[in-house]
DNA sequence: CGTTCTAGTTCGAACGCTCATTCTATGTTA
DNA sequence: TAACATAGAATGAGCGTTCGAACTAGAACG
């Protein structure tokens, strides 16, 4: 035994996991959380069916994990981008490229399925929502940021507005995908820059907040 | 036998029909397409499980059907607009209508499982592009119309760009049904009517097009 | 060094259940 | 009577999950 297995979960079973998650990400794409079956999952993880319950409790908590993992890649994005030295060129960057990784229909595909399933299913509505809130503040903090920087008002319900406004924009782009596949026109891609750029620069039509 | 009985559809085929798409819709979008079972369907229906075979092939055509059903709305929608006396007017309330409508989460779930579905079945896929197609040049021909009698140009590409643009926030709400459910901020809502009438208003950076 | 022990892995058969669909028999109605 | 409407049992496949036995490899021991 490596010395690696001094730790409470060992790397094989850690390596185990990631294997089971990986599969299961690529079946649940493919055919949904309900159509993908356990002996589909094992057949691609390349292990026997009853094994994966020494893992996961059963075929939810599977699900469970990938909406974490997925999830918590937006996190991370939303953290990046707080973090970032040049917040205006960043925020332009990350405008342009969010286009992309939410029109790609692999991705598009998985992050739906979690929110159909999220619209019926509390313990996954749970997650959904938890990380919601948590890129929500997230980006509030980004655009109050940037807004103060620029001499701007900061009220708070407008900027709450702002973020959510964004959020809609991208989550859109997920049905997009679907609804008319391929890449987008370059009108669209001006649109999502010029917009987004010009409403964070919008004073609050409802108040002056603190500036 | 009523008179109704000389179509080529009875009447009262066509009553079951309805009963059994309303009790699929219910269904549907309580468990998914793939969660609800043909024999929850049939008792919400109130008739015996093999009994509707008699009016569908099977439970794919069932799920056609209701998409179809649900994306004929949509299409209504936009002919609506496109036929309205005060075209501007109408939009903007349109504009607000669309915004309830699309976060209200019963109609928010079926339409997400449909477009889930469209994500990996090619028939679901087919017909959800379909009725795409229609919407998006009914849209663009009630935008062309509007910019021509405001007197600003009418570039094609523009004009595509800016429909999609709009698609796209409406589809959003659908996922923000989810992802942050309640009542829309005033800021949102301000948002949704500001951002749509100033860009309709909006010259094209691409072109002028014909005026 | 070789043997035994132990705990963690892994397999694959088995279970009970539900599913979509088919079939046959029985009303029902014009 | 002829055509249609309906019920409900039957079918076979596939599901998620459980279980006991086999395998593996490092630890402990003599």
């Amino acid at each position: 035994m490596n010395a690696a297995c001094n730790s409470p979960e060992s790397s094989r079973s850690e390596a185990r996991r990631a294997q089971i998650l990986g599969a299961a990400r690529d079946c649940f794409r493919r055919h949904g959380f309900h159509g993908a079956s356990i002996s589909q999952i094992c057949r691609q993880a390349g292990m026997s069916a009853g094994h994966i319950y020494h893992y996961f409790d059963n075929k939810e908590a599977i699900i469970a994990a990938i909406v974490e993992q997925d999830l918590s890649r937006l996190l991370t994005m939303t953290a990046e981008l707080r973090a970032a030295e040049d917040i205006e060129q960043t925020l332009a960057q990350c405008a342009a490229e969010g286009v992309h990784e939410n029109l790609d229909p692999d991705t598009a595909a998985l992050r739906l399925e979690i929110v159909a399933e999220g619209s019926r299913n509390p313990r996954v509505a749970e997650i959904v929502r938890d990380a919601e809130r948590c890129c929500h503040d997230s980006m509030v903090v980004t655009v109050r940021e940037m807004r103060r920087s620029l001499g701007l008002d900061t009220d708070e319900a407008w900027i709450e507005g702002l973020v959510e406004f964004f959020a809609t924009l991208y989550d859109g782009l997920l049905v997009r995908s679907v609804r008319n596949p391929g890449e987008p026109s370059a009108a669209l891609l001006a649109l999502f820059s010029k917009v987004i750029l010009d409403l964070v620069k919008t004073p609050s039509p409802l108040g002056p907040g603190k500036p």
